[in-house]
RNA sequence: GGGAGUUUAGCUCAGCUGGGAGAGCAUCUGCCCUACAAGCAGAGGGUCAAAGGUUCGAGCCCUUUAACUCCCACCA
């Protein structure tokens, strides 16, 4: 082994043997019970970010760990082909040569989106490869290749067919910059300070007039009405009269609609069906005119007269400017409100009507609910739950097509001819009524409708296939809460309405990963630690380790290189142990566990390792990749290293053969257990230290099975052994309280206490070597002393010149009294009657053998301190 | 407006079905002892947000309150 842990020299060349080997390659087995996830496949737009670091992290501890319980696992990876996302890369990347997408046309432009897939989709995978990941590369997918548009072109038709599809006129949130409609879930709200308007509408044929209040002035130029409430009073006899839009001169009518707050404002609202959704629904409900102002673009088309041309800012200043001229405006008041942003590009989500394609929502909802209230598919953490079901249960419908070339396009062909309109599984040349040409639908799907299908369009839907069959349901879908709505609902509806069955059984869901003082980490902020660096820099191991160690599923995690610099510490710690014990076992005979004469150190540890393994092993069934991190790393520091270690090392510095090797066998034994329950977190030293393990028990630790809880346990020896480490500890105390320099070795008296002369005698070269002794002295030595009272035995340690009495008599007194506080404590419980009634016996019976214990200890303090 | 989460050591967070408050980092002290100074040993540090309730017993269960965070809705 290396003398250093070096994670570069051997990371690489360890991932490209366990693709050599097909480790991670899935096959139909009918006599293994199949194990599946399907990845949540990153955009390609980008390049691999703490946010894939931890989803993928926990994937691949997920995935590992089943494969070396014996399933027959897959995971399977993809990437996104990210419709919106990319095309605005993709633009951005044009205009920089001065090209605009429309001079390029649609079949230049996606000829060259699929040269940006090859180069970015293939760097993200290369990428993912870095972390470690096991996946199947073998079926590595991609939204818009053949099988997944197979099964895009497939349910549409199908959900078409049945009439879950449809087109219509609605409002929709425009993106004036992406120039494409997007979905109600695409839309981020922000707060701004604004202001409103308040403006006069004359009544036709009288003196009187209107106020009505509005945040965006501009868009008075579509009103088509003024609404008010039907039981409003001030406002019921104008009710059918006519208004005279100011600026424009168009006469609209005042209609009662309960739509209308009375309250809020002057209690009446203009109508603007063309640009909002609820004037939208009013104009539906009073059959009135639907006038769009405004192009694509957000600037003002021909219906708004002198306006047409400006820009929507623009067209406020000037409008307002005009209607203050004309006596129209009352007041402007500060006024606080949500806007919608593109959560692309961030513009003003401009809603304005539209002829758009919908996936209509409710049925396909219903069973989608049933499956999560039934407890058919789990959230992980539960209240998730809640948020999918809120979701779900006020549902719109899904506005699926987008004015863009980069996706999967509608599969809907026109004839101009004949007017009629054919949806088709298959490309359509020619009208199939009257044979002339016919035109496809110009817009593309929302991207997510192919996300969708992930989990059964990767393994072949439409098609009958063996894959299909076996591994689907998939088991674990592991993602964030930020796209519950967005990919996870989506699947769950869309497994159940065309696979009839659920997509997934668990949603493992988990934060987000955030800086270290709590902020999403951001390019604009410059806070982001970027993965590949931490790789290159600390290796794939540690970055796992440090994201997963600790977490809790769907709670936020705060990252910093503080924290990454501790779990490559830890990285370290295990490579020197590993070299420790490798150093130690050469020459060693491997010698079966149960023929070894085990110690009370090792009774110890293989105790312990069982609990941990139950513990480890109870964590992962559950997901609970967090705990079970944590729970490894207090075993490997805390136990093995820092107390198993140390006590082995008298044995193997001892003289008795059969001794050193059997506690060389046990460190051999606990280091490989303990590694394998590290390999699904930190596959590539785990892997590494187990190549060199002389007793292997396969060819590769990714590739061994998982350990599991021995039945022959050591409870007595392993309490008694917390004891004797109670005792050690005790010691090292003291002697730093009475300032004895760690290298100063001491001679040190060990007195059993009654009951404890076999354990004493047994354990007392562990306190001499790890309590910093020299010498073992029979009997209590003559002179000064320092002495340590434990539950075991008095230890006493001759201090010459260097004790001080007061010192002394001092600490021995405070633990008189931590005694005294334990007795009281104990006998203050005894004495309720409630506990002694209520409680259980082994907690009364613990309560008096401490009584009994510290009575014990004090008695032995107050004569060492007479004694004094 | 509706909902969810968080509040535990100086900082970041664990804490399973209620039975004596834990870790990492930071701080202090002492140590290069043949695995590891990327380390070892030891120490200090907490009214578990507040109030009330249930219970023999509450960090954990119930009620109320406060602060912060997030999600949904989108009233001009």
């Amino acid at each position: 082994m290396d003398k250093t842990y070096q994670p570069k020299s051997f990371e690489s060349e360890i991932y490209q043997k366990w693709l050599e080997k097909k480790y991670f390659s899935a096959k139909v087995n009918k006599d293994k019970k199949p194990f599946t996830i399907v990845m949540p496949p990153p955009n390609i737009t980008g390049q691999l970010h703490l946010g894939h670091a931890l989803d993928d992290s926990i994937q691949d501890c997920i995935i590992r760990y089943k494969r070396m319980k014996g399933f027959e696992t897959l995971w399977l990876p993809g990437t996104d082909h990210a419709s919106i996302a990319t095309e605005v890369k993709i633009v951005e990347k044009l205009k920089k040569e001065g090209i605009n997408k429309k001079d390029i046309g649609r079949e230049e432009f996606l000829k060259r989106a699929y040269e940006w897939k090859d180069q970015y989709g293939g760097r993200i995978i290369e990428q993912l490869k870095m972390m470690g990941v096991s996946c199947d590369w073998d079926r590595l997918a991609f939204t818009m290749d053949e099988k997944c548009s197979k099964a895009v072109r497939e349910v549409f038709v199908k959900m078409y067919e049945k009439g879950l599809i449809y087109q219509g006129d609605r409002i929709i949130n425009w993106c004036p910059k992406c120039l494409t409609a997007i979905s109600d879930a695409e839309v981020e709200y922000e707060t701004e300070q604004g202001h409103l308007w308040n403006i006069k509408y004359p009544v036709e044929g009288s003196d009187e007039y209107i106020v009505v209040a509005t945040t965006r002035p501009e868009t008075m130029l579509g009103d088509t009405a003024v609404a008010v409430h039907p039981s409003d009073k001030r406002y019921a006899r104008l009710v059918g009269k006519k208004l005279r839009l100011p600026l424009v001169g168009r006469l609209i009518p005042v209609v009662a609609d309960r739509y209308v707050e009375k309250d809020f404002g002057s209690g009446a609202v203009k109508i603007t069906p063309a640009h909002d959704p609820n004037d939208f629904e009013v104009g539906v409900r009073h059959n009135l005119e639907v006038i769009r102002i405004m192009n694509d673009d957000a600037s003002l088309n021909e219906n708004a007269g002198v306006y047409a041309g400006l820009t929507r800012e623009e067209a406020r200043k000037k409008i307002v400017e005009d209607l203050e001229k004309g006596g129209y405006l009352v007041k402007i008041e500060d006024y606080e409100h949500n806007v919608g942003h593109c959560y692309r590009c961030h513009s003003t989500i401009e809603p304005l009507v539209s002829k758009q394609w919908f996936v209509r929502m409710k049925e396909l909802a219903r069973p989608a609910i049933e499956a999560v209230k039934s407890k058919d598919i789990r959230f992980i953490p539960k209240r998730f739950e809640k948020t999918y079901l809120h979701w779900m249960e006020n549902i719109r419908d899904w506005c699926i097509s987008r004015q863009l070339w980069w996706g999967h396009r509608i599969p809907v062909f026109y004839c101009d001819d004949c007017g009629e309109k054919f949806v088709s599984r298959t490309d359509l040349k020619v009208c199939p009524k009257c044979g002339k040409p016919v035109r496809q639908d110009e817009d593309v799907l929302d991207t997510w409708f192919s996300s969708a299908l992930w989990p059964f369009s990767t393994l072949g839907w439409p098609d009958k296939t063996p894959d299909l069959d076996y591994f689907y349901p998939t088991d674990v879908l592991a993602t964030g809460y930020d796209i519950i709505t967005f990919w996870v609902s989506r699947m769950i509806f869309s497994g159940i309405e065309h696979m009839g069955k659920k997509p997934f059984s668990d949603v493992l869901i988990h934060g987000i990963v955030r800086d270290a003082q709590g902020r999403k980490m951001s390019k604009s902020l410059g806070n982001g630690i970027d993965p590949l660096e931490v790789i290159d820099k600390f290796g794939a191991d540690s970055l796992r380790f440090s994201l997963v160690n600790g977490i809790a599923a769907g709670s936020d995690i705060r990252y910093s290189v503080e924290k990454l610099e501790g779990y490559s510490n830890f990285m370290n710690k295990i490579w020197n142990a590993s070299k420790f014990v490798l150093m130690n076992s050469e020459n060693v005979a491997l010698i079966p566990l149960k023929d070894v004469k085990l110690t009370l150190a090792d009774k110890w540890i293989l105790t312990s390792l069982n609990s941990t393994i139950k513990k480890v092993t109870t964590f992962m069934d559950k997901y609970d990749v967090g705990l079970a991190a944590a729970e490894l790393y207090d075993f490997m520091w805390g136990k093995f290293c820092d107390w198993y270690i140390e006590m082995s090392k008298p044995m193997l510095y001892s003289a008795d053969d059969a001794q050193r090797n059997g506690t060389v066998n046990v460190l051999l034994y606990v280091l490989r257990e303990t590694l394998k329950m590290l390999h699904p977190f930190i596959p590539f030293i785990t892997e590494k230290i187990y190549d060199e393990l002389p007793n292997k028990d396969a060819e590769d630790i990714m590739i061994s099975t998982y350990p599991q809880a021995s039945r022959s346990n050591y409870y007595k020896a392993a309490a008694d052994a917390e004891l004797v480490m109670d005792a050690i500890r005790g010691v090292r105390n003291m002697r730093w309280q009475m300032n004895v320099p760690q290298s100063k070795r001491t001679q040190i008296c060990v007195i059993a206490n009654d009951g404890y002369e076999k354990l004493v005698n047994e354990a007392s070269d562990y306190i001499l070597k790890l309590a910093g002794g020299s010498e073992l002295l029979p009997a209590k030595p003559e002179g000064k002393v320092a002495t340590q009272v434990t539950r075991i035995a008095q230890i006493y340690i001759p201090m010459g010149d260097l004790i001080d009495f007061d010192k002394e008599r001092e600490r021995l007194n405070k633990e008189i009294e931590a005694c005294d506080n334990e007795i009281a404590r104990a006998k203050g419980k005894l004495a309720n009657p409630g506990f002694v009634a209520k409680a259980p016996a082994a907690l009364i019976e613990a309560e008096k053998e401490k009584i009994v214990k510290y009575t014990e200890q004090k008695d032995q303090l107050l004569k060492n301190l007479n004694e004094l």
